[in-house]
DNA sequence: GCTTGACCTTCCAGTGGCTGGAAGGCTGAC
DNA sequence: GTCAGCCTTCCAGCCACTGGAAGGTCAAGC
């Protein structure tokens, strides 16, 4: 099976299975013609990433995943670990984007939004204004670039 | 005012600022022996542009409410769609973060976290399950790769 | 046998918003 | 003169891809 079978089989771009690849996430058999082979395993691990990054699992979440998986020893304590501070990491990153939006929402509505000069978005933005209560712990975050 | 005096009275590392420089957000002085000199209203603009990026503006967004801010001749019309569209892109997010909560939430309850072998979070990933409910969105999404 | 088009390969570079480090110049106090 | 602590520029790395270029391979149709 060539890259674009299996990425059609896995639901992945046939450029991010090359990239796992370099990533050493998956090793493919190649061909005498120097295509990539995908065996039904490889397949399978695909598809497996495929969901692992869909849950949010960063690449290196993925390998320990993956060996974890790969192992006939694990527990499946070392799993949950992995999955629960993941969780947490998620836990944390929403309340950050509900506090911002809290702030975000009431500059939106305060602003009239016509034609008019003066607005309070950027009176806000200048001079600080009272930051929203739920706002306090972002603003003085080192995480200063929620990205979003 | 040197870069890291600046620094200090708007918050921001003394690098965020040669980057905020290099990205044309801002333009402060040269002194003789090529130092960058800070006069008021630039602290104040960093200030500005700490803010909107605390907020979760992208820097294309703080160049935009900057020139709003500068221009005489503004509507706040146009303040408030961009900070608008940015709430909106903030909720898609949180949204889409809330799903794939629920769905790890869901895996890892159902792990037994202990020393034995058997794991539904790896069974899930492996086999596919049944995506949660609220999940379904996120994994037929384009967005395979939810930050967090 | 030849062309065509759809695949495949590798390599380099860009995304966003910084951040780290290196190598070297400037300044002010001792 | 020497030392710490600033300042400068430039290059590279982070993450998980993604785009593009340049070129090789394959199968179908003529």
């Amino acid at each position: 099976m060539n890259i674009a079978d299996a990425g059609k089989a896995a639901g992945l771009p046939a450029r991010t299975i090359r990239y796992y690849e370099t990533m050493g996430l998956i090793a493919p058999l190649r061909d005498a013609n120097g295509y990539r082979v995908f065996r039904p395993a490889d397949v399978h691990r695909l598809a497996f990433l495929g969901r692992a990054r869909a849950l949010g699992f960063s690449i290196e979440d993925c390998r320990a995943l993956l060996s974890l998986y790969d192992d006939d020893h694990r527990a499946s304590e070392d799993v949950r670990r992995i999955a629960s501070d993941h969780l947490h990491h998620i836990d944390a990153r929403i309340a950050q984007l509900q506090s911002l939006r809290a702030t975000l929402a009431d500059l939106v509505a305060s602003c009239a939004g016509d034609a008019r000069h003066d607005c309070p978005i950027l009176h806000d933005l200048a001079e600080g204004g009272q930051p929203h209560p739920s706002t306090l712990s972002t603003l003085s975050n080192k995480n200063r670039t929620p990205q979003c």
